[in-house]
DNA sequence: CAGTGTGAAGATGTTCACAGCG
DNA sequence: CGCTGTGAACATCTTCACACTG
């Protein structure tokens, strides 16, 4: 069932290995050596050598590992690869900030397409981004074959969103509300949940 | 040194709870099972048990948790029992959402004050939030004794926002930036990481 | 007798410690 | 000699299974 008993955990570090690898590598180091990552990452030594070994064998002995060859490796794994289109549904306060957020230009991720309900923003673009209208969205993601969607709509019509979603063809689904979202289990789920976090944050204070 | 040795999960779970507990509520329901708990977010009914029962017998055998009262608990264990002022640094696309997103205004959360260093920016306001010039950061959290900060700066000037901060007597930061910070560790730390997320969340497809 | 609370077993993740290679 | 790769020990979290009680 397994693709071969792999961590979360160290799925969720890759892209820290990644972020810190392209730092390096700006700054113009050949290699890297785990107590290295350890250092700028905060973890145990041991840890960044077994993540990594899932993969294969990356490292030389008594060197390290070659920060280009790397970053490539990693980005193959995580399947940064090839651009991602994605469709956003919602562009209230955090999907028009999402919109306009250039961390995505990177490359790696690109809002294609944007949906709405609301009359008033159906037309508009922002940051380059149509806006249609929401009746449209299933069509839209299946004709552009967009895999990857983004809700940042009020929580309670968010079910009813995804829904769509997974029916136009999405595969993936990156969730800004507050709701738990009951998709079929071969659809994969990320959720942010910003009055969660906070409210865990105080719990420690 | 721990506490009593509570699951980081647990924690991670108790919002969870409250938000299913509110809904219940709200349709009426004065009792839930643990069954009931599992079915509704998906985990297993001993752990809904475990997890309430760190904190004190709440329920009663054969019947379940009384609505009400296991809100009020959760919500005590959790320090929602007093509203939690935020500065906020960085009115830029994300800064300014979440300052107009008023799903804070339920009462728990609220940014009292915005920074930027934006001159055009600084003495507008945003949803009633007064923008104000990031020099005078320190001295307005340390006067209006705010002991959370909300970092939404890019993210090269993270570092020295957050460290501003906790000099001011901030004692939890949920950061926004795509950068690790290096906080003393009594200072208590959430991470909002939409690209991780991303990257993680293909890697799966 | 339905549903809690909880030891004990099981699963998953992390760290140690060291053999082995470049 | 330095650093990787990795079995084994350890730590943490989840699930099972059942005694117990309102």
């Amino acid at each position: 069932m397994k693709e071969r008993s792999i961590p979360k955990e160290t799925i969720d570090r890759l892209p820290l290995y990644l972020r810190c690898l392209e730092k390096i590598i700006d700054e113009g180091d050949v290699n890297i050596s785990s107590g290295n990552f350890s250092e700028k990452l905060n973890l145990n030594s041991a840890q960044v050598r077994k993540d990594l070994s899932y993969f294969g064998d990356f490292g030389t002995r008594g060197v390290g590992y070659k920060t280009e060859t790397l970053a490539k490796q990693i980005r193959s794994i995580l399947h940064l690869d090839k651009k991602w289109d994605m469709a956003l549904a919602g562009a209230g306060n955090i999907g028009s900030a999402l919109l306009t957020y250039n961390g995505f230009d990177e490359g790696d991720f690109e809002v294609k397409v944007a949906f709405d309900k609301d009359p008033d923003l159906v037309g508009k673009e922002i940051n380059g981004v149509k806006i249609e209208a929401a009746d449209s969205m299933e069509k839209v993601i299946r004709d552009e074959n967009i895999k990857l969607g983004i809700i940042t709509v009020p929580a309670d019509a968010a079910q009813e969103v995804a829904d769509q979603m997974v029916e136009a063809g999405v595969e993936g689904v990156l969730n800004f509300a507050p709701t738990l979202l009951n998709l079929p289990k071969e659809i994969q789920l990320a959720q942010v949940d910003i009055t969660k976090e906070l409210e865990q944050l105080v719990y420690y204070l």
